[in-house]
DNA sequence: TGAATATATAAGCATTTCATTATATACTAA
DNA sequence: TTAGTATATAATGAAATGCTTATATATTCA
C-alpha cells in the first residue's frame, strides 16, 4: 500500500473541482482502467472534440493525467510522476468500475477505427 | 470501518463540486471535528454572514450537514443519516487537522462572545 | 508536395458560481 | 412590546465554467 505524503486542503479543493465535473471524473477512471486517446474520449462522450480536448488539458495543467504522442494520436494516461497521484489513485479506487466504456468501443469497432 | 455503498459517479461528481471549494472543504473537515455555529465561520472564515450561510446551505442541501436549532443560534454538524456519510467522512479523515481554526477562536474569546 | 486525419487553440456566448449589500425572520431579554 | 442578536433569503454583479464554431498545428500517406 503506497503511503500519501501531507497534501494541504487548498491543493485537495483544487482537485476537487477538476473532478467535480461528471465528464472529468468519469475520463479519469477510465484512465485509471486504461490509457486512451481523445477520439476515443470523443466516442465515449458524444461530445465535440474540442470540448474533450480543454477537459483534458484541465486535466494535464493541474498534472492529473500525462500524453504521449504516437504518430497521429496523443494517448493519456493519468501522470504517476505527479504528488497527487497517489490522492487521485485513492478516489479513483473508490468508483466504479467504467470498462464498460471502452469495452463497447472495442465492439463498435470504433476503437479499430480512430486509433 | 463502516463498509461505503456503492455510489455513482454522478452523486461523486457532485459532491466533489461541492467539497471543491476551500471554504466548505475547511467548513466539512471543522464540522467532522466539532459542530460548529454560523457566527463561529464567520469568525474564522473573515467572511460576510451571508457568504457563510449560503455555503452551509449548499452543504445542507445536498445533505452532507445538518442543522439543530439551540435558541438564538444554529449548530451545524456533519450529517451521518446520510447515505453520503461514510464517503464524505472517508474522504474527510485524509485531510490534515483543521482544529486549530476553532481554538483560535477559544482563545480570542470570539467562541463566548458570539455563541 | 498536397490531401486527409488527429489534436490543440482561439473566440464567443450562455450559464453558473461566489461574493456583496439590503432586507426578512426568529429568538432573547429588558 | 421593543431592542438587540443570529441567521436566512433576495437581489445584484463580476468572474469562472463549459460548451460551441472556426482555425491552426502535427503527422501520415499517396
Amino acid at each position: 500500500m503506497m503511503e500519501r505524503t501531507a497534501i494541504d486542503l487548498e491543493s485537495v479543493a483544487n482537485v476537487f473541482k477538476l473532478l467535480g465535473d461528471k465528464t472529468r471524473l468519469t475520463m479519469a477512471k477510465i484512465l485509471d482502467e486504461d490509457e486512451c486517446c481523445v477520439c476515443e474520449f470523443v466516442e465515449i462522450f458524444q461530445m465535440s472534440q474540442p470540448a474533450i480536448s480543454q477537459h483534458l488539458r484541465k486535466l494535464r495543467d493541474a498534472g492529473v493525467v500525462k500524453e504521449e504522442r504516437r504518430g497521429q494520436w496523443i494517448y493519456y494516461s493519468l501522470n504517476q510522476a505527479s504528488n497527487l497521484y497517489p490522492f487521485v489513485k485513492q478516489i479513483l479506487q473508490t468508483l466504479p468500475d467504467q470498462g464498460d466504456k471502452l469495452r463497447v468501443l472495442d465492439k463498435s469497432g470504433a476503437r479499430i477505427t480512430c486509433c
